[in-house]
RNA sequence: GGGCCUGUAGCUCAGUUGGCAGAGCAGUUGACUCUUAAUCAAUUGGCCGAAGGUUCGAGCCCUUCCAGGCCCA
């Protein structure tokens, strides 16, 4: 509401919040409080008030929660102020909160107390009220197009649809292994096989790996399906998706990420792997073509090849990770990626080896993965088996037989084009966090004291 | 996994060449009816991350471990 009116209006308001800062003067006092929306002065002067509310005002501090009725008036300085006729304790704190000039910055008991982040550090809220209405927008933008929002099982016999490690746990009543999934991807075209022909799920994978500014343990994808699609049509869909978020979020199509400008107005970049690998991570041309020769290269950048198994698709992609990824700042769809590092793309009809399917970079970071979704059962088949070889090889990494999945496909799936994109690296970009724990509530931290039984 | 850095009061941080453990804020007590990091006076508060070692003596030096950060794999 206009300050200046209600500075005239004369009419008593109440309000409410929690102390930030109290200066006192013997029989009269300044505090602000704090509630969701901000923060304002109030003004308790002991003639005001009665001599039992001021006698509670005298032992409140800062941190508690305190209701307040009264007028409001400007101070000499200016400032809107509400004059106490009465007040009340809503709520003691007991436990004092962190310095008032440095506030709270210790990293790790911001990220361990995210309460007292969000207490002493307001644009740690803002960033999580972008977060929630991003993902409000993404909603809203696959709803206009038809798509049905689904759950599929967090708790899977069978983790699939990704190459990573899983978490393992147990059900005591079936008696049986069961993993936290890593992506939603096969049982979402599970539907599509249904026949819900356009399906999306914005939910948590869980990957049992590193963590680092980029990952966190258990993070927030967005997969979508979409049939009689193919991943080109998913790349246009991509840039309005993103455009229609930023419309609502930030409301402009050039951002700064960390110090650079990125620019996403459509079209977006297209470039093939290998040429992004020649013309951009200046690789010879001889290593496209010759898995030696690649060898050869990935050595003089000391990528580490342990798996002596990999094959010349995968040095080939760990070489861009290394010498192309971070070059791409603006928004850039790479395509054409090795069959043998996409068991469930569909592969292209001129070169069997190679898969229809794109990656987008944004800000140097994986954003979203795309292809046309393999359908063909024998096929698919196929290339489980090839992955169990390699799971008994000893690839942790490497994707599990999932011969219900197989199953469904023998069903018939239409032709269908799938993506997913990692939502915490969409809103970093969007809200300029460094680091994936200042876009997760609570990021995965070691436990502060070693609990007793948890030990192994 | 490797390298570098950090850990001292509730919070933010000093701590010299190895010689009594410090400041500001917060807290407590007192003064103060337009302040906004209010001011003024007094005052409480310590497992110096943990263990071991060197030394007459360790917050400081050495070793190991724990926790965190940054960079690299």
């Amino acid at each position: 509401m206009d300050p200046d009116r209600l500075e005239q209006e004369d009419q008593t308001y109440s309000m409410a919040g929690r102390i930030m800062a109290r200066r006192d003067f013997g029989k009269a006092s300044f505090i602000h409080i704090k509630d969701r929306k901000g923060r304002i002065q109030a003004y308790i002067r002991k003639d005001k008030v009665s001599p039992e509310d001021f006698n509670v005002f005298k032992f409140m501090d800062i941190g508690d929660f305190i209701g307040l009725k009264g007028k409001f008036f400007k101070t000499r300085t200016g400032e809107l102020t509400l004059l106490a006729e009465e007040l009340t304790l809503l709520c003691k704190s007991i436990l004092p909160l962190p310095e008032k000039w440095h506030g709270l910055t210790d990293v790790e008991t911001r990220y361990r107390q995210r309460y007292l982040d969000l207490i002493m550090n307001d644009p740690v809220k803002d960033v999580f009220v972008m977060r929630s209405r991003i993902i409000q927008a993404i909603r809203a933008f696959f709803v206009a197009r038809d798509f049905l929002e689904v759950e599929t099982p967090m708790m899977q016999p069978i983790p699939g649809g990704a190459t990573a490690r899983p978490f393992k746990t147990y059900h005591n009543a079936l008696g049986m292994d069961l993993y936290l999934r890593i992506a939603p991807e096969l049982y979402l075209k599970r539907l599509v096989v249904g026949g819900l022909e356009r399906v999306f799920e914005i939910n948590r994978n869980f990957r049992n790996e590193g963590i680092s500014v980029k990952h966190n343990p258990e993070f927030t994808m967005l997969e979508f399906y979409m049939a009689y699609a193919t991943y080109e049509d998913l790349m246009t869909l991509t840039e309005e998706l993103f455009n229609h978020v930023l419309s609502q979020v930030p409301g402009r199509t050039v951002i700064s990420y960390q110090g650079q400008e990125i620019d996403f107005t459509p079209p977006w970049r297209r470039i093939s792997l290998l040429d992004a690998l020649r013309d951009m991570g200046g690789v010879d041309a001889k290593v496209l073509l010759n898995r030696e020769e690649a060898v050869r290269a990935a050595s003089k950048y000391e990528i580490d090849l342990s798996g002596s198994e990999e094959g010349h698709g995968q040095i080939l992609t760990k070489l861009f990770d290394r010498l192309v990824e971070p070059q791409l700042i603006h928004p850039t769809f790479v395509t054409g990626y090795p069959t043998e590092v996409s068991p469930l793309s569909r592969r292209n009809d001129q070169n069997p080896d190679m898969v229809d399917r794109f990656e987008l970079f944004i800000g140097g970071k994986e954003i979203a993965n795309a292809f046309n979704e393999l359908n063909d059962p024998v096929d698919q088949r196929e290339r489980f088996q090839k992955q169990a070889a390699l799971r008994d090889a000893g690839d942790k990494e490497a994707q599990f037989m999932d011969l219900d999945y197989v199953t469904a496909l023998e069903y018939g799936m239409p032709p269908t084009a799938g993506e997913g994109i990692g939502i915490d690296r969409v809103v970093m970009l969007l809200t300029d966090s460094p680091s994936i724990r200042d876009v997760i509530l609570f990021p995965q931290m070691r436990p502060r004291q070693e609990i007793e039984g948890a030990k192994d």
